[in-house]
DNA sequence: TCTGGGGTCCTAGGACCC
DNA sequence: TCTGGGGTCCTAGGACCC
């Protein structure tokens, strides 16, 4: 028996949760995305594949996929019915025998032994749609790098193979983006250095990468053109290394007092949700987003590891004196970072 | 025409210490 | 006029992912 890695990925996960229970949106093109109201700020978390024929894709804001596509129809995003929808699917992919590592809502690694590893696939989208009605797509690999690009290739509801023998015939000459951590910044950065293609990125030299990229991302950039990963497929449960809110106003705030009570606002929320853990907080970051989209933030220690929500409003509030500038702000966020836990 | 919210990890530079 | 060499910690920013 060999290890293999298989990796599910839900189609159009949160559109198709949405048709499941208004059947009559079936067939049209659906958008969700911010609280519904395409006229506002906001962006598209999922459309279904007749939206995103019209050009809707994940990330556009709302206003645009309104021009685009103006028949659609627009969905706020309902965060409680997609985490009991994916939570059914999750309990289902423990029923194999494998170790099963979540990825989010949407998508899941699977380390199965077997020597038929599309039969499990097969197996999985059968379980998978008895189950929830919901289609997945399955990549196989042998590590999890090629596991998920694989599943790129298998959409929608397909199953795809790629290993260090097909890795180059399949991906050698797709450009550096087509890759699992290399987005379109990098891209451009590795196609100043004369590199285009996943091909030409596996035969570039480490060091010449780490002068350009930092020492330990330029040599793991080689790899990943190589398709070499060695993470091990793990279900150990997740530890948080921090607990955020934000938000992004309709309006820019102009007035720096509206400005301290959001941030104050934002604070007891995250001290809220920091209320059920059992660990502390050490530091407080204030992120403040003006309106022409700069982003700037500060943060402040506490004097002391806690989750009292007063000395967690009180560090946020210190951080934001941090900020100097007076400029019209679009969006306020608070973040709390936990003490590390030695592994 | 603007560009969400919730996360993670890496990098560079400065402070500080021996 | 010249002013070491590490190591570690902290901070802000950048990039990426779902």
């Amino acid at each position: 028996m060999t290890r293999w890695v298989l990796h599910v990925d839900l189609d159009q996960f949160v559109a198709a949760v949405e048709v499941l229970r208004r059947p009559e949106l079936r067939g049209r093109p659906v958008v969700v995305g911010g609280d519904g109201d395409p006229t506002k700020r906001g962006v598209v978390s999922t459309a279904s594949y007749e939206a995103r024929e019209r050009g809707v894709h994940s990330g556009l804001p709302l206003r645009i996929a309104a021009r685009k596509c103006p028949e659609a129809v627009f969905l706020a995003v309902d965060a409680d019915a997609y985490l009991a929808a994916s939570e059914d699917v999750m309990a289902t992919l423990r029923g194999f025998d494998a170790v099963v590592e979540v990825l989010g809502w949407d998508e899941a690694f699977l380390g199965v032994d077997t020597d038929d590893p599309e039969a499990v696939a097969r197996e999985i989208q059968r379980r998978v749609l008895a189950a929830t009605e919901l289609h997945c797509t399955v990549g196989i690999g042998d590590n999890k790098l090629r596991a998920k690009l694989a599943t790129g290739l298998g959409k929608p509801a397909g199953v795809f193979r790629l290993t260090g023998d097909t890795w180059f015939a399949v991906l050698g000459d797709r450009p550096t983006d087509a890759l699992w951590g290399v987005g379109s910044r990098t891209a451009k950065k590795l196609a100043a250095a004369g590199v285009d293609t996943v091909a030409q990125l596996a035969a570039a030299d480490p060091a010449d990468l780490a002068a350009r990229f930092g020492p330990a991302t330029g040599p793991w950039l080689v790899r990943l053109g190589r398709g070499e990963d060695h993470s091990p497929v793990s279900d150990s449960p997740w530890v948080a290394r921090s607990r955020s809110r934000e938000t992004t106003f309709q309006q820019d705030l102009d007035n720096w007092d509206e400005v301290r009570r959001e941030v104050a606002v934002l604070a007891r929320r995250v001290a809220d949700d920091v209320a059920g853990e059992d660990r502390a907080v050490v530091r407080v970051v204030v992120k403040v987003r003006f309106a022409p989209f700069a982003t700037h933030t500060h943060g402040h220690p506490l004097a002391a590891p806690t989750t009292d929500p007063g000395a967690i409003e009180e560090a946020a509030s210190t951080a934001l004196d941090g900020f100097a500038d007076r400029r019209p702000v679009r969006l306020l966020g608070v973040r709390a970072e936990f003490e590390k836990v030695e592994p």
